[in-house]
DNA sequence: GAATGTGAAGGCTTTCACAGCT
DNA sequence: AGCTGTGAAAGCCTTCACATTC
C-alpha cells in the first residue's frame, strides 16, 4: 500500500518496491559473502563463486540481484566492492539502527555482547529488564536500565527496532509498550504469538521450533516408512484411502 | 509418494510420507498452541480459534491438519489433547533427543539453560568447548567437556543433533566432526555457510540477518517509494507500468 | 568465449469455496 | 446449523535455457 498521492490499488505489498520478500530475506546473505570474499582480497566474483560462497544456486542469485538492477558484466561478473555496497543500501544498512534488548536473562545477554551487531548498521542503545538486581549491570558496555524507563530509553535515542529476550508470561506487554514507544519493528525471542497493530513488524526465532523440525527429519531417517513395515499385510497391496 | 518395497522414482523428497515442508515449519507451532490451551483447561476448539492461537488463517491450519490425517470433528472441531498428542506423534517428540551443544560462550550458556528443551523432547546431552578454562564449568546440571572428547560426548549419548554456538571461524570444523561422530543433523548459530555431506541437515539461526531484514523494512517505511517522491512531477500521475 | 539478465515453464504454497459429515 | 476436509484456482518462488552483452 505504497502511499502515493492519490492512493493507486496495489494488489500486494512487497517491500515498497516490487522486491520479492524471498530475496529480501536472501540479500544479507549475499551481503556475508561478499564481505568475506572482500576480505580474502577478491575484487571480482562469477555469479556461479558467489552463488557458492552463499549456499545458494546461480540462477537464483542472479534473479535476486536482478531485482536489485544490473549491477554485473556480462562475459566478467560482479565486482565485489561494489555489488556489496549496492546491496547494503537496498537493505538500508548505509544508516545506523539503534536496537533496543529487553530481557537481560542469559539470551539478552548474549545478544548483548555479539559483536556482529555493530559491524552490519546496528547498534546496541539500550538495555532494558524488569529485576532491579541487573539494573546497572554492564554488558558490552552499555548499562541495563530498569523496565520502568523503557519509554525514555526507546524515545531518547529513536529506537525503531526493539529485541524481545523476557520470558514468554511477560513478551505482549514489552511488546505493546515498545510499540507504544515508538518501535515499528520487534525481534522476538519469547515463544510466544505477538499481536501488533498494522504497520509494526514482527520477526519470530524459536529455538525449540527449529530443533523440533530437525527432530522430524531425523525421525524420517530413522524409519523412513512405519506405515509400509506395519499396517500392510505381508503381500497384499492396500491403496490408501 | 510413499516409499515401498519397489524402490519407486521418487519426484521429490519431503519428509518421507508427503507432508509438504512449509506444514512441517508449522506443526511445532501449532502444538505450541494446543499445550497452551491445553494448560487453560479447554478440552476443544475450531479451527478457527486454533488458527488465532497459532497466528495464521484457518484455512492453512485446516490444510496443514489434513496432511496428518482426519483428527477433527465436522461440527465440531478437534480435541486439544488428542491433537496435541498426534502432532507430537508426528513431529516425533514422543521420544527422546539427546542434543550436544559446542561452543560454551554467552549463547552455549543461554541455551544450555534454557528450560524449554526439557518439556519439548530434548535432552542436554552434553556441553563441550574449546577454552580449558571453561572445562567443568556447570550449566544448566551439566558440565563441560573439552572439544578433545567431543567424538565420545556425542557417541556416548547417541546424540543424533548437534547444536552449533562457536565462532565461525570454528563452525565448519566442529560441523566436520560432529557428522564424523554420527550426528546428522545441525542447528547454527554461527554466521557461515556450513558444508555437510548428504543426509545431513542443517539449520541456520542467523540474528544479524533477522535484523536486515527488519531494517529493510522500516527503511521503505521511513520513504515509502522513494521514486514517486523524487521522479514524478507535482500533480501528473502515471501509471505503474 | 564467457557470464549476465530474463522470459517461460514447472513446483510449491496459500487461499477460496463448498461438498460432506455430525 | 456448523465446521471439517479438500478439490480447484491463484499466487509465489525456483529452475531452465538462451538471447544478449562484454
Amino acid at each position: 500500500m505504497t502511499a502515493t498521492v492519490t492512493d493507486v490499488h496495489v494488489p500486494r505489498e512487497r517491500g515498497a518496491r516490487g522486491i520479492p520478500e524471498a530475496t529480501i530475506a536472501r540479500l544479507p546473505v549475499y551481503l556475508r559473502a561478499l564481505t568475506a570474499l572482500s576480505e580474502r582480497g577478491v575484487a571480482s566474483a562469477s555469479s556461479e563463486e558467489l552463488a557458492q560462497a552463499a549456499g545458494v544456486n546461480s540462477s537464483k542469485l542472479r534473479k535476486d540481484l536482478s531485482h536489485l538492477g544490473s549491477y554485473g558484466t556480462r562475459g566478467v561478473g560482479y565486482e565485489v566492492e561494489y555489488l556489496r555496497y549496492q546491496i547494503a543500501r537496498e537493505i538500508g544498512l548505509t544508516q545506523d539502527w539503534p536496537v533496543v534488548i529487553v530481557g537481560m536473562g542469559n539470551l539478552g545477554q548474549a545478544l548483548a555482547g555479539y559483536g556482529g551487531f555493530a559491524t552490519r548498521g546496528f547498534r546496541v542503545a539500550g538495555l532494558v529488564d524488569n529485576d532491579p538486581a541487573r539494573v546497572g549491570e554492564v554488558y558490552g558496555q552499555m548499562p541495563v536500565r530498569h523496565l520502568d524507563d523503557l519509554e525514555d530509553v526507546v524515545s531518547r535515542h529513536r529506537a525503531s527496532i526493539g529485541v524481545v529476550t523476557t520470558p514468554s508470561a511477560a513478551a505482549q506487554q514489552v511488546a505493546d509498550r515498545l510499540v507504544g514507544a515508538g518501535v515499528s519493528a520487534i525481534l522476538n525471542f519469547a515463544p510466544t504469538v505477538l499481536t501488533v497493530p498494522n504497520g509494526v513488524d514482527v520477526r519470530k526465532v524459536d529455538l525449540s521450533i527449529e530443533l523440533q523440525i530437525l527432530a522430524y527429519h531425523e525421525q524420517r531417517k530413522a524409519h523412513p516408512d512405519p506405515l509400509a513395515a506395519v499396517v500392510l499385510p505381508t503381500d497384499q497391496q492396500v491403496r490408501p484411502a
